[in-house]
DNA sequence: ATTGAAAATGAGAAACATTCTCAAAAAGGT
DNA sequence: ACCTTTTTGAGAATGTTTCTCATTTTCAAT
């Protein structure tokens, strides 16, 4: 899939192509949850026992500066990464079970116009982020229900 | 002025009213900035030399549940702190020079209330934040300018 | 005001995520 | 295949935030 993708952009960037790239952008691409570095790391070692924690970073790093890859705070104390999509989208979090709901919101497109043209901004950036309790945990709203 | 409003927040969830909690939210709503723990902890120094940097984590998780204080991740490794203003505004950040700007978007109100019908969610925070050049930093896009 | 139980604090240790260091291994142009 | 440069692995180091626990403080009831 998006293996030519990958070594474009990072020839492109003076970046090589290596195993551990190929294989940290698979298994991103595998996955359509939003995974931690940690877990990321897990399933690569699946596949290659040797890939190491800073790797996964490095990578991590780079492949976000060559923009396939996002990265995300979604509340908790350590961040989440998942593979750039085609249409931009924003997530909401429950609190509770740990589901995260992703949308678009056109109107941010918005937002971001007013504020070019208010305070002459260059935008790089977008994050909209919610939280609070999904549909099948408002009931509860705290206690100890986990995901699906 | 928030004096009261501190003291009753805190003894309606049973906590304690202390100099030290009392004194976090004083150096927080005397600052307009977005102050980070340490920051804070030093000016709390200030008036306080023995406060230590356990209590001012330990006060501002407090405050942040009891809705007095709100905890903002602005692209940088640590949190960043504000006292809770009277209308909800987002941030964007220069990548360059760290300045931070604080605007309102109506815009972000409808998206709420599309993702309540649609999901039935119960929102409970909302963080809209943007980073990249702002006007000054704009021509240049990096190297070694700092704030104003 | 005094007391006593429960909550909060200070100091440093611990936990956690992330970055750094550097010798050894791999990539890619020639 | 070779050589130069980049990348990697492993663990040490860093930075932020939380935890531990003995001591102190708060506050409701005396």
């Amino acid at each position: 899939m998006g293996e030519e993708r990958l070594s474009k952009k990072l020839h492109a960037s003076g970046h090589r192509l290596t195993r551990q790239r190929r294989l940290v952008m698979e298994v991103l691409e595998e996955s359509d949850e939003h995974l931690d570095a940690e877990t990321l790391h897990d399933r690569a070692k699946a596949r290659d026992a040797n890939i190491s924690l800073a790797t996964v970073y490095r990578t991590l790093a780079l492949l976000k500066n060559v923009g396939l890859v996002e990265e995300h705070r979604l509340g908790e104390d350590h961040a989440h990464f998942e593979a750039v999509q085609e249409d931009p989208h924003y997530h909401f979090t429950c609190l509770r079970c740990g589901r995260v709901i992703e949308f678009d919101a056109p109107q941010v497109m918005e937002v971001m116009q007013e504020l070019r043209e208010r305070y002459g901004l260059c935008i790089t950036d977008v994050h909209l982020f919610l939280s609070g309790y999904c549909a099948r945990c408002q009931p509860f709203e705290q206690g100890g229900q986990d995901e699906d």
